[in-house]
DNA sequence: CCAGGTCCTTGAGTTGGATCAAGGAAGGGC
DNA sequence: GCCCTTCCTTGATCCAACTCAAGGACCTGG
């Protein structure tokens, strides 16, 4: 059961956390989970979906060879755990310290009406994937970064549509990958990123720091604009 | 109204499948649609689910700038048509003559437990295209048209799995893509297509022909080795 | 059976991003 | 504060796949 072998050492870092998370869990339970801990791994027995209540989670699918690949990335709100042929396929990893709702799947089959509720999640899933496939498939190194910083930025400063002169105000946000992990979502090499994000600092579109992980978006136009 | 456009002018070449496609369609009606005729396209108010009963669709996304990328090819039985905001961010495109039986959500929602059986299609789905996402981020040209071959040798001849010594027994089967449109699916360019389908030919892995669309798979574990 | 369009194939040259390599800045533990 | 690990950054070189180009095969309608 590597199942749930990661709590116990995350309870610590995780604690301030999980004070404010549990919200309405219909019939399921919050689990803490610390940086980097696999929440499920690739082959596991499924049988439960999963939501974040706090935190970041990554999807990732590895190759005998080590080829990693992140494909999906979620944030608070989103569910996940579908499986296919009663295992997994992806191995879930928090990206930072997050809650998760753990729900057997034939606790939810019996509710009424949840399956709508998951169906249109997963809906919204296959958006997200589908963009991220013409992404990977057409867009250049440069586009691809500009989407993921737009994904981040989403969620902190929802403001629905920028003023058309181009907001003036720089939108801070906290990027939960490392560059290796920024490469492996977006099908490039780490390297590739580094350069990127130091072309895209230098042409005054985004700041970089003080923390690892900090990103200030100063022209959001400009970046909507790269991203295609 | 693009929506239902394409139908009067194909009924002719559809006829002949129409009449073997209507399985048990719920709340549904189907409709016939003929080669490279789009079922709906990107920005059209969505609100309908689709299921394809016969033939093969393919959902694309383009940029302004022209670039395309099919995102998802749906064969029968596959659900599609979910929709974000209240419109489709990509296009629906029939591949081949093409029956899909097409439902309005708010009929399916009255209906109690098909959003279940939504949510597993789209289980379903969100599986493939983490599969698609780990072959446009990581796998070269020859891993991902072999990934494709299988995915379309999967719906012919769906052998469990193979004998150890190698299947002697050629595969025939139909792509209906245009290497243009593998190239769009796979994030390769169509010569990329066509010099790798040659590759593969030359070493004996496959056979091209003597129709266009037609591949026969020689040696099944090749294809499946080298498909990662 | 022929004409014209669409699709496929192969060659030659180019390039964006990968790989290999080396150092520098954060950050966590003691 | 210092050490050690992890992460970030930049440079140099290389290569898989792209682009441009030119034929050839297939396919449909007349």
């Amino acid at each position: 059961m590597a199942f749930y072998g990661n709590q116990a050492e995350v309870r610590t870092e995780a604690k301030l956390r999980v004070q404010d998370a549990p919200r309405e869990c219909h019939v399921g339970v919050c689990r803490a989970y610390g940086k980097r801990h696999a929440i499920f791994r690739q082959g596991d027995k499924a049988g439960h979906l999963y939501r974040v209540e706090s935190g970041a989670v990554a999807l990732e699918i590895l190759l005998e060879d080590g080829r990693r690949q992140l494909v999906e990335i979620l944030l608070a709100g989103d569910l996940f755990g579908f499986a296919v042929d009663g295992s997994f396929e992806e191995t879930a990893i928090a990206l930072e310290a997050t809650v998760v709702c753990v729900m057997r799947q034939c606790d939810l089959e019996r509710t009424d009406a949840v399956g709508w509720e998951v169906a249109h999640q997963t809906g919204r899933q296959i958006t997200r994937a589908h963009d991220q496939l013409m992404a990977l498939g057409r867009k250049n190194a440069q586009e691809r970064i500009c989407q993921l910083l737009l994904r981040f930025a989403r969620d902190i400063g929802d403001r629905p549509c920028a003023e058309p002169g181009g907001g003036p105000e720089p939108i801070r946000l906290h990027v939960p990958l490392t560059r290796g992990e920024m490469g492996d979502y977006l099908g490039l090499s780490l390297e590739t990123v580094c350069r990127t994000m130091s072309a895209l600092k230098q042409l005054g579109v985004i700041a970089i720091g003080p923390r690892q992980g900090d990103v200030t978006i100063l022209a959001l136009d400009e970046v909507r604009r790269r991203a295609g």
